[in-house]
DNA sequence: AACGAGAGACAA
DNA sequence: TGTCTCTCGTTC
């Protein structure tokens, strides 16, 4: 009875088949299989195994076996590859890649014995390859793979005997007799001789450097921080979403849960959105439990040696970014998300999840409660349905400058005052920017026309410090023109957008014997003094949340409130009172002065984070965005897809879209449903012209049925499919 | 993603 | 006519 199986590659293709070879016996499904690919090899994960069809064995290329006797992804992690791969109507190799980032890439053994008597098995690096094809497609040989012995390479003694060197030579030789080392310098400090005297005992033939087996290496933990003290507070079994506090009271009040998990023997997971905020919860978390930590940082032996520890399945809290969703934890606890309305869940390539929606899928499909926390309420939350637990908030002096009117740019009178005092008491402060650079654009006063990008529809920004003008989608560069390019006038000047350089000069112009350090995207100043509690001002964007909070910082300053509302995306208001009620956490002093300027200082993001009643006044805020949303037909009451079209010129590009959207109509698309087409916010990038198409659905079942009505090309366009987009803009009506 | 086949663009 | 670049289709 031969068998086939379906193997899914990291590339943008679909599953392909191939046959079990007929005397061998196929892996687990969630296996990894080396096939063969376009005449070379790869690996991939077997996600069925099946009776093969009569013509298959002659159409079909054999594998050449299983890295995996375990499965390596459960058949949980398989069932939510393929769900993914639907509501995201990319190609399933993309959601494999976006989501699976171990061990499809290892190094293995591949060797081939030729069929009959006394063959030997042969690793294939040292036969011919065209004769080795000709020989398969023969059925002549038999193939197999095996995971590599991983393998370092040390110095190792070779005469065991310490009196076959003398003098200096021999203290070396019966240091290294203790055991295998990594260098002969290491030796050398050991010994307490010098690294030629090593060398010498190479050169003696009494040592010399070895392969040696490898044993398994885990991604190292972060340095220990503080302990958490729990809250006593009563938390439900299930599902529920914890909202308030800092983010380390959040880690705090879960704790119990964590450990109740691993009391029952089974293994809770923890997944944060950045690096960052994962070691700095590990930190902690490591200092009351066992835990398995896995980021994007680690190499590739490390990720292995954290897949290997997983699937063992002793109780351990397994923690990571978006990269260990798919480890196959034997007995799993909770599933708990951590910062879940973080911006960061969103994949920005490839099958662009939202790993908080994958992640959810997959506590659906094993079973599990799902927790997550962050620091205010969402709407998405709330329509997920789960209990609401509130911390008591953060607390926060704020105060709110209406800039209406005001005297000074980028810095008004109110923060003038705060940033002397910070000086005067050699304290330390913190100015958000919402962008880098010096300022948004070179705009000419007479035509008001800004200096754009050649490849992109972009203003250029202006860089101050080496007076150039860059593109921040492209890197495109030029010197800053001495007149208009538009009307030839000779007033050009930074627009009023001040980036962290613009504020960073406004400020050391106001304190010019004050440090003023900038953290930003493209200037990562050292900062190190204030680490050491040295005073100092930093001007940064956001960047910012992703470092450890500042120890002795007094002022949390917001140069322009309106900036971080204005973003064009529907979610701006809810993401700057996230923001705004993290910023308590950007320092350790427990009560420091939030100030904020705005030109709309009755804006309901302001109104919700300056409410007596702050549960109250997030309660309300967050009820009415969720009125908004339905009354506009937003998410979490809708599904959304946006369909990106591109092309070398506009025309064409152009023609794809409404050919696109004339047959969507055609077949049965609501003018609800379809919005646009238009062309992108940004008309065009990197030489490629961009339109954008807005897929609107009451569920994800007719979602994915208008999704299925989008070709993968058209008139020559390329055709990109974004579900759930985090950057849409504000549709009224 | 990576490769090869076929279509135009350009120089000789 | 050759060669180079670009687009398009295929990969099991």
């Amino acid at each position: 009875m031969p068998l086939a199986c379906d193997v899914l590659l990291p590339l943008p293709v679909p599953p392909f088949r191939y046959l079990v070879p007929f005397d061998g016996e196929p892996g687990p499904v969630g296996g990894r299989v080396v096939v063969p690919w376009q005449g070379t090899y790869r690996i991939g994960l077997c996600v069925a195994v099946y009776r093969a069809r009569a013509d298959d064995s002659l159409n079909l290329r054999e594998t050449v076996g299983w890295l995996d006797s375990e499965p390596f992804v459960l058949d949980s992690g398989v069932e939510l590859l393929r769900r993914l791969t639907e509501a995201t109507s990319a190609p399933a190799g993309v959601v494999l890649a976006s989501l699976l980032a171990t061990g499809l890439r290892a190094r293995y053994r591949h060797e081939v014995r030729r069929m009959g008597e006394g063959h030997d098995w042969e690793d294939v690096a040292s036969l011919d390859e065209h004769e080795l094809e000709a020989q398969r497609a023969q059925g002549m040989i038999r193939e197999r793979a095996f995971p590599a012995q991983r393998t370092l390479t040390h110095l190792v003694a070779t005469s065991d005997d310490p009196a076959a060197a003398s003098g200096k030579q021999r203290l070396a030789l019966e240091e290294l007799l203790k055991g295998p080392v990594e260098s002969a310098a290491q030796v050398a400090a050991a010994a307490g001789v010098s690294a030629s005297t090593v060398r010498a005992l190479i050169t003696k033939g009494l040592a010399a450097y070895r392969e040696v087996p490898a044993g398994r290496v885990l991604p190292g933990l972060p340095a220990a921080g503080e302990r958490l003290e729990v809250p006593g507070l009563q938390l439900p079994d299930g599902d529920f979403d914890l909202v308030g506090g800092l983010r380390f009271h959040r880690l705090a009040a879960l704790l119990p849960l964590l450990e109740a998990d691993l009391a029952a023997g089974r293994s809770p997971m923890v997944l944060a959105p950045e690096v960052g905020w994962l070691e700095e919860a590990v930190s902690r978390l490591a200092n009351h439990v066992p835990v398995l930590m896995l980021s994007g940082e680690a190499k590739d032996a490390e990720r292995e040696g954290f897949w290997q520890a997983v699937a063992e399945g002793s109780p351990a809290v397994i923690t990571g970014t978006y990269a260990a969703l798919l480890a196959p934890v034997p007995r799993p606890g909770r599933l708990i998300l951590l910062e879940a309305c973080s911006p960061s869940w969103k994949q920005p390539a490839g099958a662009r999840l939202h790993v908080p929606d994958a992640a959810i899928e997959l506590a659906r499909l094993r079973e599990l409660t799902v927790v997550t926390a962050d620091a205010v309420e969402s709407p998405e939350m709330r329509a997920r349905g789960a209990e609401l637990i509130r911390l008591p908030a953060p607390a926060q002096r704020l105060h709110v400058t209406d800039l209406n009117g005001a005297r000074g740019w980028p810095l008004d009178t109110d923060l003038v005052r705060v940033l002397k005092q910070v000086a005067t008491r050699e304290r330390q402060g913190v100015l958000l920017s919402s962008r880098r650079g010096f300022s948004g654009a070179l705009t000419c006063k007479e035509c008001s026309s800004q200096v754009e990008c050649p490849h992109c529809d972009l203003p250029l920004r202006y860089h101050q410090a080496d007076g150039r003008l860059r593109c921040h989608q492209c890197g495109f560069e030029r010197t800053v023109p001495p007149n208009c390019p538009v009307c030839t006038s000779n007033s050009l000047a930074p627009a009023r957008a001040a980036g962290t350089q613009w504020l960073a000069q406004a400020v050391q112009r106001l304190l010019p014997d004050f440090p003023v350090l900038r953290l930003d995207g493209d200037t990562k100043d050292d900062l190190g003094s204030l680490y050491r509690g040295e005073p100092g001002l930093l001007v940064a964007t956001t960047a910012v949340f992703r470092r450890p909070p500042l120890p002795r910082a007094d002022l949390l300053a917001v140069a322009l409130f309106d900036a971080h509302t204005s973003m064009s995306d529907f979610r701006a208001s809810e993401t700057t009172l996230r923001l705004l009620r993290q910023l308590p956490e950007l320092s350790l002093n427990p009560r420091p002065l939030t100030l904020i300027q705005t030109f709309q200082p009755q804006h309901r993001v302001l109104r919700a984070l300056l409410a007596d009643d702050q549960a109250l006044g997030e309660t309300e805020f967050v009820t009415e965005t969720c009125e908004r949303r339905e009354a506009f037909g937003y998410p979490p009451y809708t599904r959304m897809a946006r369909v990106e079209l591109s092309a070398r010129d506009r025309a064409s590009v152009a023609q794809a879209a409404s050919h696109v959207a004339g047959s969507l109509r055609e077949l049965g698309a609501q003018e609800f449903e379809l919005i646009g087409p238009t062309p992108a916010p940004v008309a065009r990038l990197k030489g490629r012209f961009l339109y954008h198409l807005l897929l609107r659905a009451a569920d994800p079942a007719r979602l994915r049925e208008l999704l299925g009505h989008v070709p993968r090309g058209s008139h020559g366009a390329r055709i990109l499919v974004d579900v759930d987009p985090r950057d849409v803009s504000v549709l009224e009506g």
